[in-house]
DNA sequence: CTCAAAACATGACAATAGTCATGTTTATGT
DNA sequence: ACATAAACATGACTATTGTCATGTTTTGAG
């Protein structure tokens, strides 16, 4: 529930010495599976960095040379088509990776831009270091293949919403997805923690900003959500889960 | 270019003895990576199985017990709505893999349908034989890695043109990724060697079976395209690819 | 606290794609 | 080769969503 103790789930760590286990790291799965001193190892190869709004952790293009995680707050991954309309694939949160994939070996550029959404810090790692720590870690590569295969069946899930669903589905499902994984329970619904505008989520369903505005404000008439950006509140999620799955 | 023979790629593998390399296995780029004798055990756990018409490989619910990869044929990965609708996520041809993700651990159950187009031929491991597998060999391990974070990035593209493109630009995208993935250059263009019919397209892109036949029709009309299912030639790539990224 | 920028809102109209009905052509099995 | 089903085709109409214009409210930086 809270987010910070709740200790070790698995591998209780032996105890640490040098530099302590440091506090967030333990949203991370993938350093959770590490002994302890293959973790220091890692972490020791590992940059934090910070980001605000307006900046990019890398842009549609660049090079690869690094593999991510996302340390704090949340990091959208957006791909444009020419003509300027830009579409969010997916909002990482903490102990997401990123550039975990292929697109990190064969030396090809990035496919798509990853912005911070709000303040946000990152880890960073050569990729040769990553690739060498898989190589060394069984562990460690079983939990990026089952990750990347979340990621894969996540991304197929949503190609299916966007290719059958209407614009009022789709955003339904989007906050279904958002309280499941990012709700807070309150008194009066489940708050999404995550800041995002009508054109926030206009882009992670395909729709226009005035379509998204427009049934939004159906759903508030409704009593299905409250709140805009700063304050989303889902209020019936048993009745946007059924619009979502009609 | 042709399908038979250019021996192997990488490693060539030490004289065969016993079973010796089976013909059509050296399109499988997993199997390609092991040692010889990792690939002999490997091959000793895999069951060959062929699938016809009509059949299922397995359905959307089923629960997860094996990996397989595609021998021959093709093989469509299909998700339906409550009401009917259908969508194609992808089209696999030899040598891709499947539930080779998450979904086959926790033992969650298919995310998706698979069925056959046509006569194909599946290999299949029990999931416990093939995570022991990743685990004694990093090279296999890295190379599903790769193969996920191509599928990612592949169902990440899809969900983008979903999202973005109109009905005419995202049968050009398609249009475009079979003439690259499954094309065989002929006097008049490129044929394309999976059948494919309008409402096969239709799936694919998300739009009905009605706008995928009208789109043809015009594309046929533009001369961009000639012929239907059994026969389908692309006769001009560069336009439909940039119709594709209008 | 103030003011500019961003976010939210709404109407009128246009474009796009879906639906349903019906008919023709092309494959396919026996 | 013939019958039958599947695939392709087309028109008329409808539903959905996009576009553009304009206005209000909220937010956040200084």
């Amino acid at each position: 529930m809270s987010k910070r103790p709740k200790k070790s789930l698995k591998q209780p760590p032996a105890e640490q010495s040098g530099p302590a286990f440091p506090a967030g790291l333990n949203q991370i799965p993938l350093l959770q599976i590490l002994s302890a001193q293959d973790r220091q190892k890692v972490l020791g190869e590992m940059t934090e960095t910070r980001y605000g709004k307006g900046q990019y952790i890398f842009r549609e293009g660049d090079p690869t040379e690094y593999f991510h995680i996302v340390k704090e707050g949340s990091v959208k991954c957006v791909k444009s088509s020419l003509d300027g309309k830009e579409c969010t694939l997916k909002v990482l949160m903490p102990g997401d990776l990123f550039c975990c994939d292929a697109s990190a070996f064969d030396g090809a550029s990035h496919p798509g831009t990853a912005q911070p959404m709000g303040d946000v810090s990152v880890l960073r790692m050569k990729k040769e270091a990553y690739f060498k720590m898989l190589r060394g870690n069984p562990d460690a590569a079983m939990e990026v293949i089952r990750y990347l295969g979340n990621r894969l069946n996540e991304a197929q899930e949503k190609a299916k919403v966007l290719a059958l669903d209407r614009a009022d589905q789709r955003l339904a499902s989007l906050l279904v997805n958002l309280a499941e994984r990012s709700g807070i329970q309150e008194p009066n619904g489940i708050r999404v923690s995550v800041r995002l505008t009508r054109q926030d989520m206009a882009n992670m369903v395909g729709v226009t900003t005035e379509t998204a505005i427009r049934i939004m404000a159906r759903f508030k008439k409704d009593r299905l959500v409250s709140g805009t950006a700063a304050r989303l509140v889902i209020r019936d999620l048993a009745k946007l889960r059924l619009l979502a799955s009609t």
